[in-house]
DNA sequence: ATAAGTGTTAACGACTTGTTAAACTTAATT
DNA sequence: AATTAAGTTTAACAAGTCGTTAACACTTAT
């Protein structure tokens, strides 16, 4: 399955080039030229890759990742810019997954990056997703569907749900998911912990065969089945 | 610091795969493609993972994990298995400390797996499973099962059964018991005791090979057989 | 026979968890 | 800049669970 590809460059001649060359070796590629429109196209659909110029009307490149983000914090992203641009701001900007590459560049390079990011993300965003009894989870959209119905979690709720299943032959402690999820654990992450998962188990109500079960004193499990 | 992860893969492209991912997110990552090289290795130097598929040429996974196990108790296994594989015989071997993981996998399940197994760290004091005449215990559920009949055990009823288990060749003084379990010894910690013991033959009452016999005066022990 | 040790059950109370709503934070929109 | 909206945390109260204690029966040792 290829590759779907957000690229957002305001310079039309240069966007038209990067998107020929992206078409060129078989990825879908939907190309705006400001932050408004790019921002309102990664609403729409999913994608598995985001290219952005930093320097761009309406709203820049950073501003954009940022909103990014917060709907899914793995997409992975790649920033153009100029040479001018200190890279420091960019360095200190990407979080883990992202790249920069600096104008001008030659397509090799970029493609090269590409392939290198897109060989890690299949295996990431795609590919979290998985079913729940009568439901399936979408980790790219971060849906949790139900026949036609369709839910969007919120990235906490969806953290604490993908946790869950991937554990879900053994019980979670309490203090494991705190840990992984808050990063730490004291009296009122424990609760709110205990809000989501009464969230959660209202999601999943519609299919009786998934429990989040309780063990006393320990934590909880996912159980299907 | 990164962990350092010994990886037993015997297909070079699963491998490759898995071994570029792990090195992308920091993990000191060595590959063997078969049990005998994977050994050697261990031996080398000390590894704070191992990820064994269970099939490989030379020496199964299983055998493999059992000489580690005899080389560093603590060292935590992650089972790699083809879907046919029964799950039974997996969980059977699984030792606390272990878990398993059923091809084809996703990458980010992998990856889940790594960062919880290694954040629980090796303080955690391995959580054995084993069968105790008819029962199976469960460490990682908690659960006492008997053919169909699954009873799940408190944290305390629990405790206690793996002590007992644990020197079942021997006689357990009430005061080690409490020591143990309680931190402390008076009075009416030691009734408390009985009251598990009571609950625990209770549970075990099905099997009369299965005994928790009173010394008096000392304590007690559970008899096997 | 008497005293101490153990077996068992049930009730109480402390603590954990479930749930809803309000308060607070942060980002998006006007 | 101010308002709205969304998401998360805190608060409050209800419900549930488990360990301790008490009570009484029975066993063992002296």
């Amino acid at each position: 399955m290829s590759a779907r590809i957000l690229l957002v460059e305001d310079d039309p001649a240069l966007g038209f080039v990067i998107k020929d060359n992206l078409v060129h070796k078989q990825y879908e590629v939907t190309l705006c030229e400001d932050g408004e429109e790019a921002y309102q196209q990664f609403l729409r659909q999913p994608y598995d890759l985001c290219i952005l110029d930093v320097m761009l009307p309406k709203r820049d490149g950073f501003s954009l990742a940022q909103s990014f983000r917060a709907k899914n914090r793995d997409i992975p992203i790649l920033f153009v810019t100029a040479k001018g641009l200190i890279e420091d701001k960019i360095a200190g900007f990407e979080s883990g997954g992202d790249d920069y590459i600096v104008k001008p560049f030659n397509m090799e390079e970029l493609l090269y990056r590409i392939e290198v990011f897109l060989r890690r993300g299949t295996t990431t965003a795609r590919e979290a997703s998985f079913a729940l009894g009568a439901y399936q989870f979408d980790g790219q959209r971060i849906t949790l569907a139900h026949g036609q119905e369709k839910k969007t979690l919120t990235q906490k709720e969806a953290e604490i749900l993908k946790l869950l299943y991937h554990n879900k032959h053994r019980v979670l402690k309490r203090d494991e998911i705190l840990k992984t999820i808050w990063g730490d654990d004291d009296y009122f992450m424990g609760r709110s912990l205990d809000v989501f998962i009464s969230k959660l188990r209202k999601y999943l109500r519609h299919d009786p065969s998934v429990q989040i079960v309780n063990y006393h004193g320990v934590g909880f499990r996912l159980e299907i089945g």
